[in-house]
DNA sequence: CAAATAGTGTCTTTGAGACACTATCGT
DNA sequence: ACGATAGTGTCTCAAAGACACTATTTG
């Protein structure tokens, strides 16, 4: 076949070539404040700055396998719903030379953050998001830009459809802690009838309650499937 | 200043290289069908089948950049909307080498399509979505898998704004145009007083009306700002 | 004036929003 | 019993859906 013959003969140099990286924004919620994860660098260029934690994509592993191993490497996690966001391509991105990063989304619930803290992973740690984008803070590169972005994404998909808040919390949850998690996405309060009626039909209750704590216990419920 | 002494020291082929190219998928609508561009392949891979215009990014041009260049050099076009839709990576998507494409949605009215038509490009053809995406249908590399994504995300958008429904007609246009635009786009029929209703906000009214055509003249219209 | 398309009025249904109410726990 | 949070009932209002109607042009 001709295709197998043009193959043989094709030189790869003869394109330009540039690396790749693909950057992990790490988001979960501790304390009602939504947190995103970032890493100090230790080197040149930004050195002593924090950034979105990233990696250079290997030759023989697809954009998603490579942001999965960052966030096994830099954050200890495994399992964890990745989304793609952007392709970030301005020429000057990288002081070093010509980088492209396709950035992901990945969400993590506190449940799963606390095991993995205790495995002493101290190379990343959670900021405050809205510290983060506020006028005095700076990232490397231009990962402000790409925060900013996320953050929108974040508030615009919560909007339409509550799929991704279900990321935030554990297995069993209640739905006082689902609908603090909408109005920390959102950025406003919300009647407790009203959001109860609206994701009725994504949830079911559990015969479990909460316990322990003071008040009134909450019915836990599971993401309906 | 460390960084400065840093960058003079770096060396850029420590890391992974690879190629990055932008695809364009223009879409229009002609005769009432949506309509999408494609080029005739004329050498391997995949020599001989349809495939998303496309070029690879060069060092000194953003994406954004590179994927005009495309829609200018293989369709003749300037000036339209574009719209980052995925960056696709699977390691073994071109057979030459690892290449990964970030691919943009652009929208062309049928006006300006005629006015290109006009130049003679013959490089690139418009092609039936519907019937490019019908199982008989084989487009080189996992072009099908993206114009699949980008068909869904055309209704996608449509459902929640009007925004891109406007890139599809000209200037000045009718409403009853503006809906077969959403109804092609949704794949579905709409009630013409309730869609009145709905994009009413969004447009203005002229003081100009079609005409020469049979029956009833339609008012014409502009986009709000 | 008939045919065909353009454009409007209005009833119904659905769901978001607002708010007041009841229920159940720990102390 | 009380304080505090969990959970429910229901009115209002705005928008989507359905459908029937009127209006304006060409031939």
């Amino acid at each position: 076949m001709k295709n197998e013959e043009y193959l043989k003969t094709y030189n790869p140099d003869k394109y330009d070539k540039l690396s790749l990286t693909v950057d992990g924004l790490i988001f979960t919620i501790i304390d009602g404040k939504l947190k995103i994860c970032l890493v100090d660098r230790k080197k040149p260029p930004f050195e002593g700055m924090l950034a979105i934690p990233g990696t250079f994509v290997k030759m023989d592993e697809s954009l998603e396998q490579a942001c999965k191993r960052v966030l096994k490497d830099k954050a200890g996690f495994e399992d964890i719903y990745i989304d793609q966001l952007y392709a970030w391509g301005r020429v000057d991105r990288d002081p070093r030379m010509r980088i492209v990063s396709v950035s992901y989304i990945s969400i993590l619930s506190e449940e799963k953050l606390l095991k993995v803290r205790t495995k002493e992973e101290i190379l990343s740690e959670f900021y405050d998001v809205d510290a983060v984008l506020s006028d005095s803070f700076e990232l490397a590169f231009d990962h402000k830009e790409i925060v900013t972005y996320a953050r929108k994404k974040l508030a615009r998909d919560v909007e339409k459809s509550s799929d991704i808040t279900f990321e935030f919390v554990s297995e069993k949850f209640t739905l006082p802690t689902l609908q603090k998690v909408h109005e920390i996405l959102l950025g406003r309060s919300l009647y407790k009838a009203n959001f109860r009626k609206k994701i009725a039909e994504y949830v079911v209750e559990t015969d479990e309650k909460t316990s322990g704590e003071a008040y009134r216990p909450s019915i836990l419920y599971v993401k309906a499937k």
